[in-house]
DNA sequence: CGGGTCGTTGAGGTCACTCAACTCCAGTGG
DNA sequence: CCACTGGAGTTGAGTGACCTCAACGACCCG
């Protein structure tokens, strides 16, 4: 395996503050993996083998219930950690990552995780404040699902997906990887029927424009309205 | 202030594989506050002063959403460690933190926290562990408001709180500290009226036993039947 | 050109919320 | 000691937001 180039992860923020040659020596134990669309980078309940860092694609996280029902955790973007389960002190993953288009991640055994923050103490310090933004996220998420109507929530929901992997276009903005009625279902806590009506409406007041796979905001303001409570 | 015995922290586990003189040290530069019942320890929105560990006492978390509604983000049992805004890179603390009896926290001053998990890197360790759990209790809430109805939801969330504060009495295990009806509601995203409702039910069946602020749990092999989704 | 995934839309049903009235303590102050 | 007040809890009746069930249409890919 070549070596990583270390401009690959200048920006990645669990690396912020690491002196250049210690960010090459953590490069010099990962490997770069491919994630064909549609292959899992780890699955549910499995050993924690490794930790990642995404480099490219987009990766839908999600966890099964005993029945059989998905929920959405997260969606993966490049620049972010995750497969952490180690370093909280789980012995399996909580939740399997499936990519959603062409992945590329830095992978490091989960072994080398103990080592690695002893010998770079930072490492524990990002990774603490990426788990904490982690959690604050959850908590607004339970905030809205116990507060808010399914429409707001979509609203939310949308607007952040927006802001954590738009593509700006002329006619609005884009969410950057396929994401279907059932997913937004998955992370609201309704049916893709509801979505699919909401969507709808929306897109025919112009809020929203859609397509397979593709949801396109096209008046961020409006939305964000919506999602703060305007009843109309 | 006196000096604070070593032993009444020996079961916190943010302490865990730290060294005596270590414990002792960080012990040293805690102050030991007295909160009375109903008091704020801390509140939502307001700089993220200090740090804190539970000594004796409750406390409920709770974020209001900007209509003035209330969500309980969890209670607060002796021994945890709260209040870690600072260490999660936020200003401000995320929620609010009331005494729902009289407690005592050991306090430290924010300000430390880079210096002491610079000096016992042990901390950032075991900060990151317990602050991975709760993401794990977050992450568990949104899948059952996700998927679940409301009855498996007060269920899940009742075991919950045995587990986390429950004493053993003779006749089933009681919830240690007053949480009423509005609280639970609050934890599991529905009414007081619903809560009461389920409650009530539950009482006629023997399953569980209540009170003003209080629950006990009559039949907890029963209740889990019903958490896990057995109808009837 | 078939088959499967994804999306749309209607009709009907229901769980849980809203609104409302009432009861029962616990604590306070006269 | 008792009246008073307010917080906590109970319970009923009605409603509505959303789910369920169902059928169909559109698109992608082999």
């Amino acid at each position: 395996m070549a070596g990583i180039d270390r401009s690959l992860v200048a920006d990645v923020p669990i690396f912020a503050g690491l002196a250049p040659e210690q960010i090459d020596k953590l490069l010099q134990e990962a490997q770069s993996v491919r994630y064909p669309k549609g292959t899992n980078v780890f699955q549910q309940e499995e050993e924690a083998h490794s930790f990642f860092v995404l480099l490219h694609g987009h990766l839908r996280v999600f966890k099964l219930t005993p029945d059989g029902q998905q929920v959405v955790v997260r969606f993966v973007a490049p620049g972010e950690l995750f497969g952490v389960a180690m370093a909280i002190g789980r012995k399996t993953y909580p939740a399997t990552a499936t990519a959603v288009v062409d992945s590329i991640a830095l992978v490091w055994p989960s072994t080398a995780w103990p080592r690695l923050v002893a010998t770079h103490p930072g490492l524990a310090v990002n990774t603490l404040q990426t788990v904490g933004r982690r959690l604050e996220d959850a908590h607004t998420r339970v905030v809205e699902m116990s507060t808010e109507e399914v429409e707001r929530r979509i609203a939310h929901t949308l607007l952040r997906l927006a802001q954590q992997a738009g593509r700006k276009i002329e006619a609005g903005v884009q969410i950057d990887f396929p994401i279907t009625r059932q997913d937004v279902a998955e992370m609201t806590g309704t049916t893709l029927h509801t979505v699919s009506r909401v969507l709808s409406a929306w897109e025919s007041q112009g809020l929203v424009a859609g397509g397979r796979q593709r949801i396109m905001i096209r008046d961020p303001h409006k939305l964000l309205l919506l999602a703060e409570g305007a009843h109309d």
